[in-house]
DNA sequence: GTCAGGGTGATACACTGTAACACTCCGGCA
DNA sequence: TGCCGGAGTGTTACAGTGTATCACCCTGAC
C-alpha cells in the first residue's frame, strides 16, 4: 500500500528537517552520554526525511546498497532507541514511525493526525485535551501510563485542494 | 451510555455477556438485512466471552475441533464485518478485538482503558475530551474521519488490590 | 435450469516483530 | 601488555499478523 503523494516536504517541523533533527539528536546523546551510532544515525536520517511514515523493512531497503546490507532487525533495535529518547514516535495504527523534532518533555496531549489523502503525518498538542482526558479517566478509577491518539482523516493542505476524483 | 460508577462486569457491557451481544447482533443483522452466519455469531461468541482482547489467531484456534477446522483468514473476515457493524472493536496497540455491547451511533468519543495487570480493556466515552479534541482538530485545519484513543495503565480493581506478585 | 452474488474453505504469500548466537570494538584493569 | 566485560551490530531462524487468490457451496432472481 505504498502510493504516491508528494507533496509538501519542505522543512517543516515533523518531516523533511533531516539536518536539524540529526544535530538535536546528536547534541541530546553527547548530553546523555549516549552513543550516536552511524545506524542509529542513518535510520534517523531515513525517517527524518519523509513526513509520510515509515515501516522498518522500508528503512532497511533505504539503507541497504551494494556492499552494505541493514537487516530489519538492526533497524528495529536502532528504532527502539531513537523512540526511547524520544527522537521518533511509532504509528500503532500504521505499524510506523515518524521523526520528532519537539520537546514534549513527558509525552503529553500528544496527537498524531493521519492524512488520508497524502499520508502525512502530523503531530500536535492539546493540554486541554489532555486534561479533560485526565479527568475522564480519574473517574473511571484508572491510573494511566501511556497512551495514544491518531486521528485519520484529511490534513490541512488536501482540503484546499480540488477534490481530485 | 455506560454508567462507569460500579465495576461494570455482571452485565451487558464489554466482555463477559456473550449471550446478550449475539441476541443484540442477531437483532440489529435482522433489522439491517445483513447475514448474522455461524461462523460471525462463533466468532462474537469467542470475543464476547473475554473481557481481554483476543487475537485473531486465538479465536481460529478456539473455534477449531476436530471435525471443524476454521483457519484464521475466515476469522479475519467475520471480525471485519464485526467491526463494520460496531459489535467488536479493533486494539491497535494489541492488534486484537474486544466485544462491544454499546450502540454509540457515531462512535464518538470512545476510550479504551488497557490494563497492564489484568489486561482487562475497558471502554469508556468522554464528549468532553471529544469536544476539545474537535476544538484542537479545528485549530489545525484538519478534517477527522476516524481516531483511536488508547490509555494504557492501571485499572480500577487492580489497583484497589495489594501489589501480588 | 441457469446464472450471479455472498459466504466460506483452503493454500500461499507478504508484512511485522522477536529470539538466539557470534563477532567486533573499546574502555577498564591486573 | 594482555585480559575482560559490556554495548552495538550482523546473521539466521522463527513467531505473529494480515492479505491475495482461487475453488466450492448455497440461495435467490431470471
Ligand atoms: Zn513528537
Ligand atoms: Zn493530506
Ligand atoms: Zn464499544
Ligand atoms: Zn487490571
Amino acid at each position: 500500500m505504498h502510493d504516491h503523494a508528494e507533496t509538501h516536504d519542505a522543512a517543516g517541523c515533523c518531516g523533511g528537517d533531516a539536518e536539524g533533527a540529526i544535530a538535536r539528536a546528536e547534541r541530546i546523546c553527547r548530553e546523555r552520554d549516549l552513543q550516536f551510532t552511524r545506524l542509529r544515525r542513518d535510520v534517523l536520517a531515513a525517517v527524518a526525511a519523509q513526513t509520510r511514515p515509515l515501516g522498518a523493512y522500508d528503512i532497511a531497503e533505504r539503507l541497504s546498497e551494494p556492499g552494505r546490507r541493514v537487516a530489519a532487525v538492526s533497524v528495529y533495535r536502532a528504532l527502539d532507541f531513537l523512540t526511547e529518547q524520544g527522537f521518533v514516535h511509532r504509528i500503532a495504527s500504521r505499524n510506523a514511525f515518524v521523526s520528532c523534532g519537539h520537546a514534549h518533555s513527558d509525552g503529553a496531549g500528544l496527537v498524531f493526525l493521519i492524512c488520508r489523502s497524502c499520508g502525512t503525518i502530523d503531530e500536535t498538542t492539546s493540554p486541554e485535551v489532555e486534561h479533560q482526558l485526565g479527568r475522564t479517566l480519574a473517574k473511571a478509577g484508572f491510573k494511566p501510563v501511556s497512551r495514544i491518539l491518531e486521528v485519520e482523516g484529511e490534513c490541512e493542505a488536501c482540503l484546499g485542494r480540488p477534490t481530485e476524483a
